[in-house]
DNA sequence: TGACTTGTCG
DNA sequence: CGACAAGTCA
């Protein structure tokens, strides 16, 4: 038996629009310390996990670890009638073959029950090694979406060259040689500030999203941490991708060896969504 | 060596939308006076003339004249990438086959460069005798931009009519005919008029939804001057193409004289754009 | 069906 | 000026 209740549907809608462009189907493994979510891609070449922690929910009761085999189609389509300040409630029984998903609304007596149909999936579980980084580049998240954008109107794979001086993005093609540069400590605005009240933090969960219209933006330093300089080629299409995570949090962090998977994580209260990509071998490749 | 510095993309963001739609490649000029730009469009029916004068930027150094070919095509994509804030500087070496852009933004330390590829353009370049005309009339080019929309439901050509009275654009087609008629000194608010005067026919397809912007539009009115009366037949394809200079100025200017070219001109500080188109020569051409 | 571009709102 | 939403194109 699986109940999980998460006091507003807009985590869970945002964590679904991050991975649902790579990912159709996933299994989502459930123990007591939470869900965990990890996929390939269609095409093998990125991929995705996610992890939302039980602290996230409450209440959260797990008996027993299971993997519900979730179509994410589906999951889709049902999490979109859902408003950003339901409550979602999961509940999964031992035996049946789908998953119950409820949405209450905060205001009205509205509930909205859902049961969906689960799928046998072949969980290919990779572990994936804790590997420790040369190269870690946090930056606001925002900011990351649009080098990719700007950078993909350029050619199709991006370099990204960390020193210590900052780090570079670069990019070629027909129309020229693009190269955009970031130094450290250098401030971005964020399109989501979300002040810190002193007073209410902890297990609430802040569904207070004063989403700074103008003005008020958040500065989000560019902050990298290094211990050898390294040099990466990588697919603009799916760090692009990848930027669907963005509305998730403020920052995103890009971990980097060189000739080692790029590992690139949005974290948020209480989980967080990785995306891993395999970084071209060559310039030639293209 | 070229290097000019502009406090603002958003001057060079516009004048590109205005002539993208027409031009797709074109020679800069540059030399101590500023930078030109002058083309046909692809049909050559309609040309373009652009100016940039030097003031405009700070610095701005030409050492000697160039010809630099721009694919608008690929500037559009690379100026699209800038914040509206954001300083832009171009460069260009004597040697060199590639125009350097560089975007700064203001409030980080966000530096983008790009390295343009350049083309061979035969540079057809017309002189444009400078006219004195019989009419000339100064309208908001919100205004302008309104009736080539509105008339445009109802035909392909507009007439234009001006006489002292004032000035009537109209135009005929299967649904009916339409006439719109502006008195000199005739107040208009930029971008929803809707000046009903005598002439008013009923009908005018009322779908125009007024985004009057934020009320406070500055009331710009009609003004004519004229030497002799004239009426004139344009394609209403190219006045509206020739619209989408409308947000770099207040406003538009048309100097017409019989059977002359009319001149369409967007002035702003430190330079302008102008467009040239000729008459249709009579009505059965439609 | 999804992604991108454009237009509107805050 | 930035974010959201709707419409269009692929």
């Amino acid at each position: 038996m699986l109940e999980a209740r998460m006091q507003s549907a807009s985590t869970l809608k945002k964590v679904i629009d991050a991975v649902r462009d790579l990912i159709t189907d996933a299994n989502f493994d459930c123990n007591e310390e939470g869900i965990r979510m990890q996929a390939m891609d269609n095409s093998h070449v990125a991929l995705s996990s996610v992890e939302l922690r039980s602290d996230g929910f409450a209440p959260y009761r797990c008996d027993r670890p299971m993997s519900i085999g979730v179509s994410l189609v589906s999951l889709t389509k049902i999490i979109k009638t859902a408003d950003n300040n339901d409550t979602v409630t999961i509940k999964k029984d031992d035996d049946g073959d789908s998953l119950g998903i409820m949405f209450e609304s905060s205001k009205s007596d509205r509930v909205a029950e859902y049961d969906m149909k689960l799928m046998d999936i072949d969980s290919e579980h990779l572990g994936i090694p804790d590997t420790q980084y040369d190269a870690v580049v946090s930056m606001a998240s925002g900011e990351y979406a649009r080098i990719c954008r700007d950078l993909s109107v350029v050619g199709e794979s991006v370099r990204i060259d960390v020193s210590k001086e900052g780090v570079g993005f670069s990019a070629d093609g027909e129309l020229g040689v693009a190269k955009l540069t970031l130094k450290q400590g250098a401030g971005s605005a964020t399109g989501a500030g979300d002040d810190d009240d002193d007073d209410d933090e902890d297990s609430k969960p802040n569904k207070k999203k004063r989403k700074a219209g103008s003005g008020e933006d958040k500065v989000v330093p560019v902050e990298i941490r290094l211990n050898q300089s390294v040099s990466l080629t990588f697919s603009l299409k799916y760090l692009t991708m990848f930027a669907k995570a963005a509305p998730l949090c403020d920052r995103v962090s890009l971990h980097m060896s060189n000739e080692v998977p790029l590992l690139c994580e949005f974290g948020f209260d209480d989980g967080h969504v990785r995306f891993y990509l395999a970084p071209k071998l060559s310039e030639d490749d293209e």
